[in-house]
DNA sequence: ACAATATTGAGAATCGATTGCATCCGTAGA
DNA sequence: TCTACGGATGCAATCGATTCTCAATATTGT
């Protein structure tokens, strides 16, 4: 569907900063923005779109269900399309990388154990933190030459690095 | 084990603060509290215990994994003592309520998936949101009488209550 | 008890996110 | 096409949660 009619369904009037942003979404090969995200890849656009018109307009899209809201482990909110299957994230703790899965299994078994609770179950958010296929290689090849002193837990905590860049 | 000798073994003095706060999550009936509910529980004692330190206590807790942090949906962080299994969680929406699951099924097939993908399991998340069982019941019997315009969409976008009391 | 060192408390600073307000613009109707 | 209305925008101010700074204080090994 054309995205200025998808907008108006939803009670939106298409205003540049919305084209654009959900266009964003859709070309993106990014799947996963937070707001400052998309910021950034508006200016690389020439479009200097305020920063407030786009947390205005990320929550209207999730609102119209256009977009889904995620919030990782301690991580600011990302946003991503609903145009695809329900999924849950596997998401890299090293390199930040989000890869999506779905489990039948699993979906079955949280509907069981929701309906043992007595609990009308609304919504639900699994995520798995660890490392991806690639981190878990490339530590691998360092590990080798460095392994010798690990810091230990005191020293570990003094480096708390901000995780955006 | 002594509490104060379970903070020397984390490698941290067992100073007043440290040792009230720990207290306070092995003998709260609620086991889920924020910093600021730490705060405010402390208060109550007539411990004027600094905000600043709340944090960093609970951080180093955390670290320690005395306590594990949890972050449910959009909420503030939330702290429980790792003294008991592992467990993944409910929240009811309305009341705030967290009820504490487990299923041997879910995990398995996590453990699964994570190698499928190649990755190495960390940690995971698992919260179901909705309304527990009191909730239920509750608006089941209001319904009843006022059952006849729901706010449509526009008008819940713009109701956004903070969480917290 | 003392010195060395870790910890605390108070407030300022930061961070992500939201809001108030004056202005601007998309859109339905003339 | 033109116009007016109401929604949408940008900016700055603000928010709540958390972290930082730094001087004052408390804890621990000797």
């Amino acid at each position: 569907m054309e995205i200025p009619q998808q907008l108006r369904d939803s009670g939106l009037k298409a205003t540049l900063p919305r084209l654009k942003i959900l266009e964003l979404f859709q070309h993106s090969n990014v799947r996963h923005l937070s707001a400052e995200d998309v910021y950034r890849l508006l200016l690389k656009e020439n479009l200097d779109v305020g920063l407030a018109t786009i947390y205005r307009v990320l929550m209207q899209f999730a609102e119209a269900k256009i977009l889904l809201r995620r919030q990782f482990e301690g991580d600011r909110a990302v946003f991503e399309i609903n145009a695809t299957e329900h999924h849950d994230h596997m998401v890299c703790v090293e390199c930040d990388k989000v890869e999506e899965f779905f489990d039948s299994a699993i979906e079955e078994r949280q509907t069981l154990l929701a309906k043992q609770h007595g609990f009308k179950l609304r919504d639900h958010s699994l995520s798995l933190y660890g490392l991806c296929k690639d981190c878990v290689a490339r530590d691998h090849a360092q590990s080798s030459a460095s392994r010798l002193q690990q810091p230990h837990l005191a020293a570990r905590m003094m480096s708390k690095l901000p995780k955006h860049k």
